[in-house]
DNA sequence: GCCAACATACAAACCAGTCGGTATGTTAGA
DNA sequence: TCTAACATACCGACTGGTTTGTATGTTGGC
């Protein structure tokens, strides 16, 4: 029935499942450790099957990156926090999200190419790039948002909305190494928590009474009463001098 | 003339060497894809000698992440953060330190353990308590500064000076990872910045008037004004009833 | 028949680890 | 003081298995 060509054959054949594997295999054991052998037994295909699709093994690699940009990138263009309107809202949602998702295993929910980038840096300048687009890809579109958050709220300040984005993925990066150290995910949720922490003192004027800013809302509050009070004083001194001059 | 004996020999014999050598290769090449030849070749030694002071090549990696310990603690110890006297002051410093010490290639400057963990985390438990120990106890250094500062200066929140401190290593481990992935330094070191700029705003107290706060002071300041404007406003207004009551 | 998509067998290099051997002390007893 | 026994540090050829990659089929749809 349908005249469609299908330019990929949509069925999980051997080059789907080497790539759906290459993310499991390199994000639990790294990339170096990942024989061809290995990655093979695991999506069930031979050895000529994988140097049919691919001519090397750095070619897998570098495919699995741009593969890990499409598979994430639906992930996040079908994340909840999109449909929100205000930029800021969706920047702080976003946060929330990357920080639900850490379920399961580590190596489940930690990132390929920050993984794949430290084995490879100077030893494959293309795998290293395909790492580097991948990876800035995800940051530009967390960048975007917060560019538009930066614009609507008047935000300013010796950071730029593409510096935060990174600084962003350095957090959520370095979580990952901690929670693989550590053998749990507690410690990358913590310091998500103070990544949020840091965005809302960054957007002061939306984040002043929210949850997290109380102690920014208390030492407000005491400097005011203390204003407040100076004035009451000066008042009430200068009523009391005005009662007692005119008797 | 010594009658002392020399329980370890102090020149760079075979053992020193690897150690060295291993610290440079693994953070260069990863240690999956660093062989024991190698770091024989590197280090200028036989793999007999490799094998007469480590029973096997994980026992290097535990070994080398030891040595790391010992090596970049007599850096931190002898930096000139430590002298100090206000914890505060400690821990900022320490920061700018570590952002300082951002010279030469990335695999100089970016960490072992962190390096290494990312590789063996799911494979050796061996490495992953090795490295789990070397940061931890870097972290918990910093840690304690964190804790002095947060009592000396009142400072409290959803909190606790160790998380701040695993908080402050996961950022430098996510810095790593991007300077890797960049091919230069400026990621990290924008990423400690906003790491610093966040730790001048977990210390509203002190920080308030620091380079780093002044879009916060200029709020407050905007907020009192307001505050006062509404008083002075109230005053002039009562005045001006109370003179027409009273013609 | 033709070609993409596999499968199987094999080659060459590499890798962790072994093993017999050597050089240089160190100790302890005659 | 000489020497036998032992200990430490190191050397480098060798082994068995693993690794990436190749060469040569086989199969199934158009």
């Amino acid at each position: 029935m349908s005249d469609l060509p299908a330019p990929v054959p949509a069925k999980p054949d051997a080059h789907a499942k080497l790539l759906g594997q290459a993310l499991n295999l390199i994000r639990t054991k790294g990339y170096a450790a990942t024989s061809v052998d290995d990655l093979c037994r695991a999506a069930g295909v031979t050895k000529g099957a994988f140097y049919h699709h691919f001519a090397a093994k750095e070619d897998l690699a570098v495919a699995t990156a741009r593969h890990w940009s499409e598979v994430t990138g639906k992930v996040f263009a079908a994340a909840p926090y999109n449909t929100l309107e205000d930029p800021l809202d969706r920047v702080l949602a976003y946060l929330d999200f990357r920080k639900a998702i850490l379920q399961g295993t580590v190596a489940e929910f930690s990132c390929l190419v920050g993984t794949m980038v430290q084995e490879t840096y100077a030893t494959s300048p293309a795998i290293r790039a395909a790492c580097d687009a991948s990876m800035t890809d995800h940051v530009q579109r967390v960048g975007s948002d917060i560019a538009l958050a930066m614009l609507r709220y008047g935000v300013t300040g010796g950071w730029t909305a593409d510096s935060l984005a990174l600084h962003t993925q350095a957090v959520l990066q370095g979580a990952f190494i901690l929670a693989k150290m550590r053998g749990g995910v507690v410690v990358a949720a913590d310091s998500i928590d103070h990544l949020r922490r840091y965005s809302n003192y960054l957007s002061p004027e939306l984040g002043f009474f929210s949850a997290d800013t109380w102690s920014m809302a208390t030492i407000w509050l005491r400097n005011t009463i203390l204003v407040q009070l100076t004035i009451i004083f000066a008042i009430l001194w200068r009523e009391a001098v005005t009662k007692w001059a005119t008797p």
